[in-house]
DNA sequence: TCTGGGGTCCTAGGACCC
DNA sequence: TCTGGGGTCCTAGGACCC
């Protein structure tokens, strides 16, 4: 197989354990043991090394069951900073190897290196050179996939693991594909691959010689057109690299559960100002603002609704999302139900300064905009913890 | 003490406008 | 008098991903 032969090769660079890897990188005590990294008492797993993983742990399982599964293993807080500075790093590794990057999250990305193969090799040689860089330079292991189209190569590294390459020739693709459980497909969650399965659909062959009129009958019209190109590795989604001027979010959102459940109506409401705030703030921070406020709540027994209200005008104004959210949740009548979760999530964005808000004759957002950029600025200087509305501040 | 928190995209129905 | 279709926006829910 000739360089030739590929279009466009695409690596799908993926870290192992990523968080577990980076949380014990530097602890040699920790090589032999398995280790979890996990939230609170609530929380499920984030990510487990190999060791743990032999117990049967897994991300997001809950951490109750974890614990239960794998009673010797080491629990560790996740520490979002560090992860995020090592994946920067990684990051910046790829962007050394080709400008063509897109991050598909802090530990995974694609890499098109059609511009790089004269430099440095085939596509096999550019993922283990990447494989030794970030080793030697970050201390941790990751594993590639090697192919045309992404789907492809994001299988492919799956395969991979821990610590390999798998590369998939263009010609080799359906035999790769077909034996495959359609559950592996991206996109293909549960409940689809439940759905599919009672079908007589098991493998990616069998959703490959579907027609595809069948397919959208049963997942929906985009859904199933989508799953017969996966199937036959002929999606040709092209990378959107996230390295420029990268388009703005579409939503920024905030929930938290609650350590216990809550029929509190006052613990809410002050719960809803927290998140409205922490949501507002970030809004300012990215210099966006949004018209639609989206109310999330879960109740004890894990169902969840949403409410939501779009205002005539975009926004940034903490007050006004959390007197939109609060308003959303008054609405519901909830007779002191008990609750595991709220949220606050404001879609819609828009760069700020696209935003011309109509004045209404005694309106006062203005004061509350003034005052919002003043704890920003206060923020900025003190820490988190240095202004904050009354209704948040604990009693002595 | 089963089930986090950050997102994206799709579907479907109703309102409303032309 | 009766019949109509398309496009867009809004809302709610659901599936999925890491």
């Amino acid at each position: 197989m000739t360089d030739q032969s590929w279009r466009a090769p695409i690596l799908h660079v993926d870290m192992d354990a990523f968080y577990a890897s980076v949380a014990t990188r530097d602890r040699p005590e920790l090589a032999d043991v398995p280790v979890i990294v996990g939230g609170g008492s609530r929380g499920v797993v984030l990510s487990a090394n190999y060791l743990a993983r032999k117990s049967g742990v897994r991300s997001a399982l809950p951490m109750t069951r974890a614990r239960r599964l794998c009673p010797h293993a080491v629990v560790i807080p996740p520490d979002f900073e560090t992860f995020g500075q090592v994946s920067a790093s990684v990051m910046e590794c790829f962007r050394r190897v080709t400008p063509i990057v897109e991050a598909l999250s802090l530990d995974e990305a694609f890499l098109d290196v059609r511009g790089a193969t004269r430099r440095l090799g085939s596509p096999a040689e550019i993922a283990e050179q990447v494989r030794t860089t970030i080793h030697d330079e970050q201390g941790i292991t990751c594993s590639v996939g090697v192919a045309a189209t992404v789907s492809v190569a994001k299988l492919a590294s799956r395969r991979a693991k821990p610590d390999g390459v798998v590369v998939v020739p263009p010609a080799q693709v359906t035999a790769f594909l077909h034996p495959l459980d359609v559950g592996e497909l991206w996109g293909v969650g549960e409940k689809t691959r439940d759905m599919l399965h009672r079908l007589g659909l098991v493998t990616v062959g069998d959703v490959a010689h579907t027609p595809v009129q069948t397919l959208q009958r049963v997942v929906g019209h985009q859904l199933g057109g989508h799953l017969h190109d996966l199937a036959w590795g002929t999606d040709r989604r092209a990378l959107t690299p996230r390295a420029g001027p990268h388009e703005p979010d579409r939503s920024m959102g905030a929930d938290e559960t609650f350590a216990r459940d809550t029929d509190d109506p006052e613990v809410i409401r002050r719960e809803l100002l927290r998140l409205s705030s922490r949501v507002a703030t970030r809004m300012r921070t990215a210099g966006v603002a949004g018209r639609t406020v989206t109310l999330k709540v879960r109740f004890a027994d894990f169902t969840t609704l949403t409410r939501s209200r779009t205002l005539p005008e975009a926004t940034d104004v903490t007050v006004e999302i959390h007197h939109t959210a609060t308003s959303l949740f008054d609405a519901l009548g909830l007779q002191r139900a008990r609750l595991r979760l709220v949220g606050v999530r404001v879609e819609g964005l828009v760069p700020r300064e696209t935003v011309h808000r109509q004045l209404v004759l005694g309106e006062r957002d203005h004061g509350w905009a003034d005052a919002d950029r003043a704890v920003d600025r206060a923020t900025r200087r003190f820490g988190n913890a240095a202004v904050r509305p009354a209704s948040l501040l604990r009693p002595a």
